[in-house]
DNA sequence: CCTGCTAATGGTTGCGCTAACATTTACCCA
DNA sequence: TGGGTAAATGTTAGCGCAACCATTAGCAGG
């Protein structure tokens, strides 16, 4: 048998290494970690000096076994070449971090798939907590999710029934078209890659308002599949002015895209605004200093990681869900561009 | 007593609850689970029907304590904002998911404390390995991991004793400034944020190649702590223009800066690369499409981020560490901008 | 027909920790 | 002084799983 005085050689110090140390219970250590307060400062300062010693650093796997709550929360979102959920991200871990929640953070690449898988890897974890992206969840997800029966809020999109905090995309693109009608506009081409859910509801805003005057037309749609990024943004933008050279406005699903079309713009000596107006999705931080300047929709990420955190504490805690839907808006900032 | 055909209404099912649901024993559902040919297909398949009619997901946290092998990595970056360790997580990522290992990824936010406090909570999860950016930990980590005796890659820089993936940010910071004196400019700046351990690298190699051509001026170094981004690249070129007017020619520190810097000049009206040359570093995807297409370093991200997943695979199970360091190369991408 | 082997399966134990209950101690007020 | 209370500490059991060892069945070889 090893020394009892010290840590067994194999592995390192557990609690009751500990505990021996301290000429404590190991309970006592327990309590000394997780509710200091019920622990005399004699002994929690005794404690505290074995810990030290022996570098202890307390198991999580074996403390979410029998607490029966793990103190993480998973979080899958899109991607993390995306600034947006980035931001998302940001907002959620400083609503989160201060109450010891650990963060596992996943990217499904945009495809419900690879979400089913990794949300069935994270669920292996027990999280106390689930945020997800969006609701369009294979029907394996949602089985998973059920079962498991863990606290669930969904970010970025609205209209789901249980927890959810975003803004209406469809909303946000009616609007973000109606400012180009107002600029007179009547050729407005929608250009879109990565097609997901939002996209597609951004889509369905653009197509609204254009229908209101009368304006639409497929040609006026460049949409794709691929993976979204500045390049591609300079290719539609050609693609588009070859199906319809007459287009005076473009609104693309997001700020990358437009930025590619700028560039294009500049390269084809393409006046923007004066011959065409271009519009993005999302006010990334270098939409304000691009020039000329984009106007785009300005959506409230971070806020929506915080009030998803939120929201989701709160059930955690069990509180029943007041207000399922949250609606955090979003803003139209117009700028040189348009 | 709960009825012993269904798993209990309190909890979800557990191994044992699905044993029952098969008629077997519970380490013959273990044995199902993890190692498949080790049970005979009539009752593999049996336990798989149970499993799925319980939808049974497993507990890592009880498996991990059980045996001792978490199949977690942790991963700490500096920012998920920026896409260089982005690019690198997906490396990773692609390496690690087919082995089963999960990761933990974290964001330090460029702060060696916040690393430190990272750190200490991914110990926790008892990882089967650990990968770092850079080598600026505190005591405090390094005595962690020192205590953990897990195996730990650094990524980015080289130079670390240990094992560690990257590429020379000095000769690499060198190699720009040679370019831009090759092309005949005498009176280079050298502009920075996020003053971190790589950006002052790059730096020491900006002034190595300027101070052999006696070309050294405080004036033409325009560093600052902040965070980088677009913005504050386009601020950081009007300061360097004013305390340095003559200047011919800017290195900065990485692309977003450089970005700002060029948009800067379009508003001042100043020709790039004909009064200006403008040079950024690691080569993100936007660089190739701006005008002018900036001339940067390309720095092999993914290419760290796949060979640091590769030793550190190697040193999990136990081989020799035959070359701690991995030296991946830059490589120069001259564009218009310069 | 027995020995010795392998493949398939099961029983027991313990990983490191905390919930729940039990016990001890100190101290207050009637 | 005794009963009661609250605060501090300890004891026991068990979370869900896999390591370890045992057992059984089947079969080849002498």
């Amino acid at each position: 048998m090893s020394d009892p005085r010290h840590p067994r050689a194999s592995g390192r110090a557990t609690l009751s290494d500990v505990a021996r140390h301290a000429r404590v219970s190991a309970i006592t250590v327990s309590r000394a970690l997780n509710t200091p307060d019920k622990v005399s400062s004699e002994l929690r300062e005794r404690i505290e000096i074995a810990v030290r010693e022996l570098g202890y650093v307390p198991d999580r796997s074996a403390r979410a076994l029998a607490s029966r709550q793990s103190f993480t929360v998973a979080v899958l979102v899109p991607s993390l070449s995306n600034a947006v959920f980035v931001d998302t991200l940001r907002g959620i871990s400083e609503r989160l971090d201060p109450f010891g929640y650990q963060l596992l953070i996943g990217d499904t690449g945009y495809s419900a798939e690879v979400e089913e898988r990794r949300l069935r890897a994270y669920l292996e974890h027990r999280p106390d907590g689930v945020l997800l992206t969006g609701q369009a969840q294979t029907e394996g997800a949602r089985a998973l999710l059920a079962h498991a029966g863990v606290p669930v809020v969904r970010m970025m999109d609205l209209s789901a029934d249980g927890l959810c905090v975003g803004f209406s995309q469809i909303k946000a693109g009616y609007a973000l078209t109606r400012h180009l009608l107002e600029r007179g506009h009547r050729r407005i081409a929608y250009v879109a890659a990565q097609l997901d859910e939002r996209v597609r509801l951004r889509g369905e805003g653009y197509r609204c308002a254009v229908r209101e005057v009368g304006g639409d037309d497929p040609r006026l749609e460049v949409a794709v599949p691929d993976p979204s990024s500045v390049h591609l943004g300079g290719e539609l933008l050609g693609r588009l002015l070859q199906q319809a050279p007459d287009c005076d406005a473009v609104f693309c699903c997001n700020d990358d895209l437009a930025w590619g079309a700028i560039f294009e713009c500049q390269r084809r000596g393409i006046d923007v605004p004066g011959r065409l107006a271009i519009a993005g999705f999302n006010d990334l931080e270098m939409s304000a200093c691009i020039n000329p300047a984009l106007t785009t929709i300005a959506t409230p990420r971070h806020q929506i990681g915080v009030a998803a955190a939120d929201l989701l504490l709160a059930a955690i805690a069990g509180e029943p869900p007041a207000d399922g839907q949250r609606d955090l808006g979003f803003s139209l900032v117009v700028r040189q561009s348009t």
